[in-house]
DNA sequence: TCGGCTCCTTACCACTTGGTAAGCATCAGA
DNA sequence: TCTGATGCTTACCAAGTGGTAAGGAGCCGA
């Protein structure tokens, strides 16, 4: 892993924690053992880095699709899966949707894009959904890319809330929660 | 309104807006044509003054749910009208979840506690779940209020990447997928 | 062996950050 | 009329911000 390769692990690691103000150049070279002035040569500027760290973000989120053609449930749960193990990129996404109507209102926006389409099209190959509109379709895809990041990032939050073994329970009953949710069919007319 | 309300109105607003750390002490005082060191002597400190604006978050989603004993489905609506209603408020809030882990591990937290048992009180009051364990009854409430935030927030989001049109159309099936999703019952063991 | 490229450093910059200190005007109560 | 609290100001501070400039060490091909 080169040098590159590690600054944008730190960069998503504290961007994830602190979000975009409150991650600093200074911090994230010091991750490395360098100096901030090494950062800005790998990427040119703060909001440059900050970009190339969502680039990558979409980029394993494509990958945890897996290939075409896969029933809709299954890409659910894969994406479930992918979640979990990368917290961090869930938590910056979710940042970025609260913060992406100032800044950098291109970046986050069409790099997610090519994945959103693919879980559309996913879901119109179940039969329920074949004949919905894409409004409908688009409503039951983010309302679980919705659930599923909401759930994964209000882990600690529960926790501090109720007991570490309640949210545990928790955490066990809700893969079987999503299913009921991705199989749900369109409203009835 | 004093002094001290329209402070509160603005922090509310910039923190919203852009974060605990990208909003400014001296730019929420400008906001009233103040000087920051009017804001501290209202408020002590940054983090106190973050904290009144999250209590005030917490009052108003409480008085937001209206008396009870209410239908847990009614509740759902009203949470999600106020939820639109006060845009700022919830994205506030989503970033509480995010950011929580680190700084005020009290704060939101506890804030919202009367909150979640209330609207748990109220699911547990239908007869489908009268019988359910606490832990899928929290599962249901967190998942609802999730899909309602989650939605409002990424409104703007979604304007960028589909038409505003197609948009408003997904706004408009919402509330039917809500109300779908509020009369869920528990999963079958 | 030379020139240039990559990767990184130190030095420095103007600016902003949250917060302290001290003081000033206004008003209420004794 | 004095006293003290309230609500605000200007002045100031140390620390941190992102970014520029310049240079040095090492490597690689000509």
């Amino acid at each position: 892993m080169d040098t590159r390769d590690r600054f944008l692990a730190a960069a998503l690691r504290l961007f994830a924690e602190k979000g975009f103000y409150g991650a600093s150049m200074d911090q994230i070279a010091k991750e490395l053992g360098l100096t901030k002035q090494a950062l800005i040569h790998h990427f040119g500027s703060k909001e440059k880095l900050y970009g190339a760290v969502l680039a990558q973000i979409s980029e394993h989120l494509l990958s945890a699709l897996g290939e075409a053609p896969y029933r809709f449930v299954d890409a659910v749960e894969r994406i479930y899966a992918h979640t979990l193990q990368h917290g961090e990129e869930t938590q910056l996404l979710m940042r970025e949707l609260l913060d992406n109507r100032r800044r950098a209102e291109q970046a986050s926006t069409w790099y997610l894009r090519p994945f959103l389409d693919g879980l559309m099209q996913a879901l119109r190959r179940s039969p329920a959904w074949s004949e919905a509109s894409d409004t409908e379709a688009a409503v039951h895809v983010y309302q679980l890319l919705g659930a599923i990041n909401y759930f994964a990032v209000s882990g600690p939050t529960l926790s501090h809330m109720y007991s570490k073994a309640h949210v545990d329970r928790l955490s066990k009953g809700f893969p079987q929660h999503l299913r009921l949710l991705a199989e749900i069919g369109p409203a009835s007319p």
